[in-house]
DNA sequence: GGGACATGTTGACAGCGACAACATCAGGGT
DNA sequence: ACCCTGATGTTGTCGCTGTCAACATGTCCC
């Protein structure tokens, strides 16, 4: 006979994992709680210690779920685009969607200190998988292509992460008057705007 | 003979909303608490519930002395400039600059839920004032002389506000790899950047 | 089969936000 | 001159939280 509540979960780990992405959704990193975190799984207050030193390495391991969920749906958001700076655009939109669903989980990978340490960007082997490697790959293909200037991509990736991080956070601390709808088409008019700024730097470059 | 501490004090208010503005500049919003800033204005830990509502109305005049300070550091920053796009240039970087300075208290300002309904930025009586404006009338001021193309001058302000407030944000959380000082310098660089594609649009549609 | 160890539970503590009841002051009407 | 009303600050209390310590339960290896 399996018993009910077998002391022992099969995965607690992943369990409390889970529980705390949506109670982030629900309520944010304000109102976020462990015990509450410990009440959707099913386990006693003290259980998540057994698997997370405290409540800010719970919170960093959900910021890091949020950062491969963000990879995935950017990655996916590009996929339809054929040319370079397409895809670099619809990346770009991806990456404001992702905010514009689920801005609490954003508010934990970026906005919380422990989010911090995630990765540096300029080691090229941590950029490995994660979210800002999706965009880095758009940037350097679009390099190769000659629709974007050459040299170090780093500036330019880091103008084009810059713009819709920004746009992200102002849509969602209520700072951009417009629906999701809009703020998305205002994203790509937007990278088109810095699209054409890239290239003129490179046009003028070349003039000298 | 006056008491050493006066039941009454002169001003309550204002000694707590100077001790919260210290508090969360060294400690940040999750450690902030509302018994500390009693504690540190030297008043019982109820006392403040006379002139605040609650923690998140004290949090929300911090965040608006946070705007005020953005705006009046901003308007210092742009003084030195004579042509229309250099003073917008060092409005951004000045706004990049506070971010860089007070980390903490823009978390405040932009990232805790009360601070969203601070205004909408279109109705145009509301602007009046706060930061974006000082942002908004550079921008007009540079459509006016013609360094800018005309317009709604929304777009382009939303740009550029959303391109210094990401690069604030990313730096601040550990995902720019560059000092204060090189972050403005790119700042400098990426605003160069997106004026180029302004104009672009700009002689892209007179040609048509 | 028995003990080492991981995993989950119960109990406790201090700190927090918030509420209620009480204390202290200022100012105005009589 | 008096009191009394309202504003302001204090003490006491409550439930909730994060975290530590001690204990209970199950697994696995010798």
């Amino acid at each position: 006979m399996t018993r009910e509540l077998p002391y022992h979960r099969a995965n607690l780990r992943k369990t409390l994992l889970d529980a705390a992405v949506a109670l982030i959704g629900e309520v944010g990193p304000r109102a976020f709680t462990l015990r509450e975190v410990a009440r959707r799984a099913g386990v006693s207050h003290n259980a998540p210690y057994r698997h997370f030193a405290d409540k800010d390495e719970l919170l960093a391991a959900v910021a890091a779920e949020g950062f491969e969920r963000l990879a995935a749906l950017m990655r996916e958001a590009l996929a339809p685009g054929t040319l370079p700076l397409e895809r670099l655009e619809l990346c770009g939109c991806g990456y404001v969607d992702f905010a514009l669903r689920w801005p609490n989980h954003l508010l934990v990978m970026f906005d919380l200190p422990h989010a911090a340490p995630r990765g540096n960007c300029d080691g090229a082997e941590r950029i490995g998988r994660n979210a800002f490697s999706v965009l880095f790959d758009c940037i350097t293909a679009a390099q190769q292509s000659g629709d974007l200037p050459g040299g170090d991509p780093m500036p330019l990736a880091w103008t084009a992460w810059a713009l819709v991080h920004g746009i992200a956070k102002l849509a969602n601390s209520g700072n951009l008057p417009l629906d999701a709808r809009s703020t998305l088409e205002f994203t790509r008019s937007a990278a088109q705007t810095i699209f054409g700024g890239m290239a003129k730097v490179a046009s003028t470059a070349e003039a000298c």
